[in-house]
DNA sequence: TCGGTAAGCTGACGGCATGACAGGACAAGT
DNA sequence: ACTTGTCCTGTCATGCCGTCAGCTTACCGA
């Protein structure tokens, strides 16, 4: 499938060399949960695996290089968030708990990953095609099954013309992504965590079908 | 008002000493632009500038305090927000200008300024207090304007009671800032910039007013 | 059991950025 | 010209980066 996974220098990473590499994965996790992304360095990372700086560089090339490896896991991880759009109706009572589902799925991931999101979601802003391509992998899920349905209630006629579906799509998918990343920022507004989430929700709902829910 | 400018050392800083502050922060802004944040060094700034580490350090204790100074400066120009939704109407015809213009306007500040509001998102989703503060400031003016017309229009009964104006108002600023950060993204699921803007208003306007636009 | 081979790890090192300081250059007033 | 306070930089100790040679450990076939 994926090939053997390699050491810098063109080794093949046996058991224990594995082993060793995740422990640095999951220490460099920790700490971008802990401190800012730009003062996370190699030397911290190695200290808290309990080995050197050197073992580290036999495993990534830098410290970006092992957060792309941490952002390409969670991102097959992310597949999963298909599962919240697969099937489901945007029509009636179950378009509203459609929207509903897709929101609290979607707020749950961000908040469990949100470290390494905050790191992906910078290096695309900054035009890393890396992490883009992450960033892209992740949404496009959610993306493409919300633009899709948009599209399907188009034909139909449920939904005027001139909107465009991938963009009406991409910009609920930003949202969501947006405020999941700020989520704490809300409370400052006022807004408590249970409130959120059914504003969001017919907010998404009013984007997809351009209709009020019925509850 | 702000006090006199002070170097690091307390000593106020005069004529030449606020022209080589500012070219520091210019350079600073460029470099941004150029680099990603974690790879902004002092030493570059100051080459840039033409002057030396020391130098920088006089008037800045490290890189993230000198990029405050920045955020700061904007988050004031950014009051100017304000007017884009200032005695504005959200009913027929006008609403939907309205929209558009809030989108517009929006889009432009954040397209003039991405760099230094690259920086501004992480920090505060890192929890950075100074930055969260700030990333409040440019937010609240559109924020409030917002919020104020959804009450406004639920009071009128012409919004359903159980809307949260800030909840609605604040997940519609996240997405705005959210899509102005990754207007790239858009063109590879197929989405030019001139077809994004009217989705995105209809959008606004849709998370608003609950109708459709009339336009 | 015993090498042989490849994987795994680290000490050490040159290079560079950081951050502090003291002292020299410069402008302005007397 | 002299003084005063601002402004800049050379220099230095410290610490992280990124690499390499070389040592240790595990596996495997004879």
């Amino acid at each position: 499938m994926t090939g053997q996974v390699r050491t810098v220098d063109g080794r093949v990473a046996g058991r224990r060399g594995q082993a060793t590499r995740q422990k640095l994965l999951d220490c460099l996790s920790e700490m971008l949960s802990s401190s800012p992304y730009r003062d996370v360095k190699v030397i911290d990372v190695a200290r808290k695996a309990g080995t050197s700086p050197a073992t580290f560089y036999q495993y990534f090339p830098d410290v970006e290089g092992a957060v792309l490896e941490i952002a390409e896991q969670m991102a097959t991880e992310g597949g999963q968030l298909t599962e919240l759009l697969a099937g489901r109706s945007w029509v009636g009572k179950a378009g509203w708990q459609t929207s509903q589902e897709l929101v609290d799925g979607f707020l749950e991931f961000w908040r469990r990953n949100d470290a390494i999101l905050r790191v992906v979601d910078l290096g695309a802003a900054e035009g890393d095609k890396r992490f883009y391509k992450i960033r892209m992998k992740i949404l496009n899920s959610v993306n493409n099954s919300l633009s899709d349905a948009v599209a399907e209630l188009q034909s139909k006629g449920r939904v005027d013309k001139d909107v465009n579906p991938a963009a009406v799509a991409g910009s609920l998918v930003a949202m969501l992504a947006a405020v999941a990343s700020h989520q704490k920022g809300f409370q400052t507004w006022g807004v408590k965590q249970a409130e959120l989430k059914p504003n969001l929700a017919l907010l998404v709902h009013l984007g997809v079908t351009g209709k009020k829910p019925t509850k």
